[in-house]
DNA sequence: GGCAGTTCGTTCGCACACGCACGATCCAAC
DNA sequence: GTTGGATCGTGCGTGTGCGAACGAACTGCC
């Protein structure tokens, strides 16, 4: 009788990674918004734009890769970065199925500000843990996948 | 000039929380979904079922705060898990704004197979740390809010 | 050259997630 | 009692996320 067999009466959703998780990413985003009224982008919108602006040339579902978006969604986030005129979108004539996605000067404009609040964003979901719990926790969070 | 002046330049996408916190958490909804083809339940809406199961019978927006949803969010997951039949609506007499959930039989019925699911999908997600990471992990987690 | 398999981006449908505004209801204080 | 503030659930709009199916284009191999 030495395993505590788990009956669902005794069962914490509190203590579920994936409860816990869905929780400290809301948090994030809820701070991200917060912080970064000035430019208005959303985290993810902020990560594709920051990829871009470092890449300064990528094709679309390339892109949605380093970004861990799928192509459905990137798709989506593209579009709105589009619109707002931050992102420009060509073809490549060597091969007619891609999208090839370069930032635009409002673009290289707009990215210190918004690192700056990510960076603010980030410093603020932590402030919970101490120095050394943030290493920690960011290391873990890594290896997690 | 110690401060560390953030240039852009050398700003990395992947050592920051909100980045790895929306990785972290998709990779669980997507362990979670694989795991549960059996009854077919969301992460959101097994958390919101299992807590009425536990609770016995709530009110809609008090199950809301209990699994971090916003009122408007945890009404189409009642919604769909009242369509399913898992979950009966009724009224309070004594106060007529409120919406009374309470489990069907389907629920009782559900539950356990769900809670075994549950539990491997959050032994999966973890499977990357050794043991004390795991616990060291859900530590850092419940601390962050 | 031609065919098979792959990759690229799009669309559709569904599910979360939240801000906002709204009508209905309740409660406290007067 | 009425009135002002809080709470409850809903609706709408927008954004993220993914599975599935699709046409178009590229690649390899024969």
């Amino acid at each position: 009788m030495s395993s505590p067999l788990p009956s669902p009466d005794d069962f914490r959703l509190e203590d579920h990674v994936g409860f816990l998780l869905r929780k400290a990413h809301q948090r994030h985003a809820s701070l991200f918004v917060d912080v970064s009224a000035e430019h208005a982008l959303t985290p993810t919108q902020f990560a594709a734009l920051q990829k871009v602006v470092a890449l300064g040339k990528v094709t679309q579902n390339h892109l949605g890769r380093q970004v861990a978006m799928d192509p459905a969604t990137i798709q989506g986030v593209i579009r709105r970065l589009t619109l707002r005129g931050l992102i420009v979108r060509t073809h490549d004539p060597m091969d007619r199925r891609t999208a090839v996605l370069a930032p635009t000067d409002e673009a290289y404009a707009l990215i210190a500000t918004a690192v700056a609040c990510a960076q603010r964003a980030h410093a603020k979901a932590l402030s919970p843990l101490s120095p050394d719990e943030q290493t920690a926790f960011l290391a873990l969070l890594r290896k997690m996948g």
